[in-house]
RNA sequence: GCCAGCAUAGCUCAGUUGGCCAGAGCAGCUGAUUUGUAAUCAGCGGGUCGGGGGUUCGAAUCCCUCUGCUGGCUCCA
């Protein structure tokens, strides 16, 4: 006999090798047939899996954000097994859950997949959900495997198999109909959970995510374990599509766009400029009280001017080309950032000790050139007015400042509203310092400032290894749409970031930088 | 930039395999009605079918190209 931990803390005896599902039958019948996985001593398996020992046991439903991925991992694998049917040969990369849904990514050979084949895959999904086949967990060596995917002439997956030689002995095998793949789980006990599908979907993707190699076709999707929820859920997207700010902003004319003047480059209305003064002046009073020093500086700059801060070399290809005049070698750049020009200001004279901090902010309106297929509505666009401040401070008052910029950032939020926000800490990556400027004790200091800081004011906050910008590490608030729906961030971003290189100044103070 | 789509009246859209002067609803305008809280009646105006090029006797419809838009990927100072 084996002892079950349930998470309220009571323990019950069952027999070595039940499984969740047969767990979840001793207590109802009814809790057995929401059962989608289990988490056993915190790792989500199957519920069909055997537990050999002692082990605390969570049983995951529809409820459980983990039930969730487990039902869409397994709806990916389904929709695997379609597309298989429909595409003889077609070739199969990661298909995993996401936050809302799932996708597969696939290589469909000489075949187009577009959203009109949806209907027909969506129908071969549910006519095989209804099969009620088992997920099936077939453990293998790696050498069998590689054998597998060889004769089924898969190169992706062999590739994947490739990367995972360490952990040989953890490789697995999942079979459902007439669909192997390489996963390592869990999934639902059979395909009948899987009651209603929605393609969503169909875009490019690269595998691997590297830009320079195959593009596969990313096919999205849905599912719920009633049909009912589907319809809930495209009712949902519906009222979304209502609140889009991009159709609010033209039926109330707030702003516009001109194919003449070009994509990306938004034209505010004068309605639209009146929620725009309110929201400067409202930002500039709360500054002030603050003690920051608005400035304004000039729309382009010097290309030197951005090869000293290091833009240039990081960015430069990315941006607008450089503005010649007709003097010999002279180029200007529209202003891509405020940072230079507040620097500028910075060492335009000499600096007391007793002149620190001095913050300087400005609405800075800068351009840049961002790839055509990036562009958004407001949230994405190649002219945009910063709210940028720049603090120059001595070591010491760091903390200090960093405190003031969280507690300015958090009377910003509430006042519009923002109840729900997220707060990232974005850190380098440790193993590709290659990527970054400045000193590793420059680093540290400010990375351990936005940590303190941010702990001292009691800010939840994620942390994200390989986020920080080339030259600093930051603090991203992310805050969530008018309908909160999972995985859709409004586009806006209050980034702060703390900086501790500069070449502009005698005194050498630390710059701690805030944008939004 | 890449992949898949899309672009017809102010808005939402029809327009099957290329073939009478390109349509509907709503909005607008004019007039009638005066019935109390989302659309009464009649009439009218409005479209280079995103731009350019091509195939064809003939293109909104097929091909090429440019521009813009949508959803992803990559990027995001």
């Amino acid at each position: 006999m084996i002892t079950i931990t349930f998470p309220d803390g009571q323990e019950r005896q069952y027999e070595a090798g039940s499984s969740a599902l047969d767990i979840a039958r001793s207590i109802s019948h009814g809790l057995a047939k929401k059962v989608i996985s289990a988490k056993v001593n915190g790792e989500v398996w199957e519920a069909t899996r055997p537990i050999q020992h002692d082990a605390r046991l969570q049983l995951l439903t529809w409820d459980d954000k983990d039930g969730k991925m487990t039902f869409w991992h397994s709806s990916a694998h389904l929709m695997a097994e379609a597309l298989e049917a429909i595409y003889p040969g077609i070739k199969f990369g990661t298909g995993p859950a996401t936050e809302s849904g799932f996708y597969y990514d696939v290589d469909p050979g000489d075949h187009v997949i577009s959203s009109d084949d949806f209907p027909r895959i969506e129908q071969k999904m549910i006519e095989l959900a209804r099969l009620k086949n088992e997920y099936v967990r077939k453990p293998i060596s790696l050498e069998a495997a590689v054998a597998f995917f060889k004769e089924k002439g898969d190169e992706y997956k062999l590739e994947l198999l490739e990367k995972r030689k360490e952990e040989a002995a953890d490789i697995t095998l999942y079979e459902q109909g007439h669909f192997i793949d390489l996963c390592r789980g869990p999934h639902v006990p059979d395909t009948s959970y899987i009651k209603a599908v929605k393609l969503t979907n169909v875009a490019g993707a690269y595998w691997q995510g590297d830009e320079n190699r195959q593009q596969m076709t990313r096919v999205y999707g849905i599912s719920f374990p009633k049909q009912k929820e589907l319809e809930e859920y495209l009712h949902m997207i519906e009222e979304a599509k209502k609140r889009d700010h991009r159709k609010l902003g033209a039926e109330l004319e707030l702003f516009m766009f001109s194919e003449r003047v070009g994509a990306g480059l938004p034209i505010w209305l004068p309605k639209g400029n009146q929620l725009r003064d309110r929201l400067m002046n409202f930002l500039r009073q709360e500054q002030e009280k603050r003690g920051y020093q608005l400035v304004t500086t000039p729309h382009i700059g010097k290309k030197e001017l951005y090869v000293t801060s290091g833009h240039w070399e990081k960015y430069g290809q990315d941006s607008f080309r450089p503005i010649s005049t007709p003097r010999e070698g002279e180029e200007f750049m529209l202003k891509p950032m405020n940072c230079p020009h507040h620097c500028e200001i910075y060492g335009h004279r000499p600096h007391s000790y007793k002149d620190l901090p001095l913050r300087i902010a400005e609405f800075g309106t800068v351009y840049r050139y961002e790839q055509s297929g990036e562009l958004h509505g407001l949230s994405r666009v190649r002219g945009f007015t910063q709210d940028d401040a720049h603090i120059f401070c001595t070591p010491e008052q760091v903390k200090e400042e960093f405190l003031n910029v969280l507690d300015l950032t958090k009377v910003v939020l509430a006042k519009m509203g923002f109840e729900n926000f997220t707060a990232q800490i974005s850190l380098r990556d440790p193993e590709t310092p290659e990527k970054y400027i400045g000193t590793d004790e420059n680093w540290r200091n400010a990375e351990n400032a936005i940590i303190e800081a941010t702990k001292e004011s009691g800010l939840q906050t994620t942390t994200e290894l390989g986020e920080a910008a080339f030259y600093v590490p930051k603090l991203d608030f992310m805050v969530k749409d008018a309908l909160g729906a999972p995985g859709s961030w409004a586009p806006y971003r209050w980034t702060t970031t703390c900086l501790t290189v500069s070449s502009w100044n005698t005194l050498a103070p630390i710059t701690c930088r805030t944008a939004r």
